[in-house]
DNA sequence: CACTCTATGTTTAGGGG
DNA sequence: GCCCCTAAACATAGAGT
């Protein structure tokens, strides 16, 4: 056990207290917490993209499996540019739309069958897909996260440190 | 022009200054503000799946579309049993090697002719996809998001008030 | 690029309505 | 869930190495 007591706090007073880095225990905390940093996160990513012009997508599911995401609006065309350039042998379909309920559906689906543009996706089938995974595989210890995107390969490595950098052997250092 | 000078600080002190929320035009200065605030908000990222057990998956590409990503440890199998309700008609491969350097290969790959659970991709195809997309598309206006997931739509208003909720029709309130 | 340092702007835990 | 409030914890801009 920490200096504070489990998932509690440390003193008595009124503004912010620290909070272990653990799971939070008492539901209605967590649902609190939950909301608050979703929205932090967000905002970050947000400003992250209006600063620096940075392309992002973000996907959170809360602990009840409810879907949150956010994307910079240049997304989906930056996306179809870049992926383009990797998948040859695939063709993107971006921006369909639901058959049934005729709303949009996002992301990106690779096909190799298809060819048509804004062909409409099988409705059992949503037009959505995601990316991300570390390589260690203990909860809560990031060590690593690799991404592989056509011929280059991207390292992050990730501690408690928050360190965060990049490898990237085919392209210029950044 | 805002109270301050374009992109720059508002006062002379050594601490840290207000910036405006705009495009940083110095190069290096925006290098240096990408890396910080990327670095905070992959830490963000972490620090919301430690506290309340969210899955999540973020990608960000810099300006000079560099690949920078993030996932949680248990991503992968959280997806795969997410998606596989979902997907009725395809086949998920996961986790997969790079034919020609043996590196993981991370990201989800709905391919509806293979049906081999561990079958290696293509190495001029990437399993790699990634979803997020804003419905609207001016540039720094992001106003709402929606991700489709099966039969259900997650909506997410998102303002510069860093607004951000959700609907979910077809399940519980959270 | 990475690190350090400072000062300060920003986020947020907890509690109330 | 939303809003408001407080005060402490935290993130980070700018400059230097």
């Amino acid at each position: 056990m920490s200096s504070s007591q489990r998932n509690n706090t440390i003193r008595k007073g009124k503004g912010r207290r620290k909070v272990d880095m653990v799971k939070i225990e008492t539901e209605t905390n967590l649902q609190v917490t939950f909301s608050k940093r979703r929205a932090g996160l967000f905002k970050k990513a947000s400003e992250l993209s209006t600063l620096c012009g940075a392309e992002i997508a973000l996907l959170v599911f809360s602990p009840g499996n409810k879907a949150h995401s956010f994307g910079t609006p240049a997304w989906r065309q930056f996306l179809k540019g870049f992926l383009t350039k990797i998948f040859h042998q695939t063709t993107l379909n971006l921006g369909t739309m639901h058959k049934s309920s005729g709303q949009s559906i996002l992301g990106v689906r690779i096909d190799a069958g298809a060819d048509s543009p804004n062909a409409q996706v099988n409705a059992s089938i949503p037009n959505v897909q995601v990316c991300g995974d570390p390589i260690a595989n203990r909860s809560n210890a990031i060590t690593q996260h690799e991404l592989m995107l056509g011929k280059s390969c991207f390292t992050i490595p990730y501690s408690s440190k928050t360190n965060a950098s990049s490898v990237n052997p085919d392209e210029s250092h950044e």
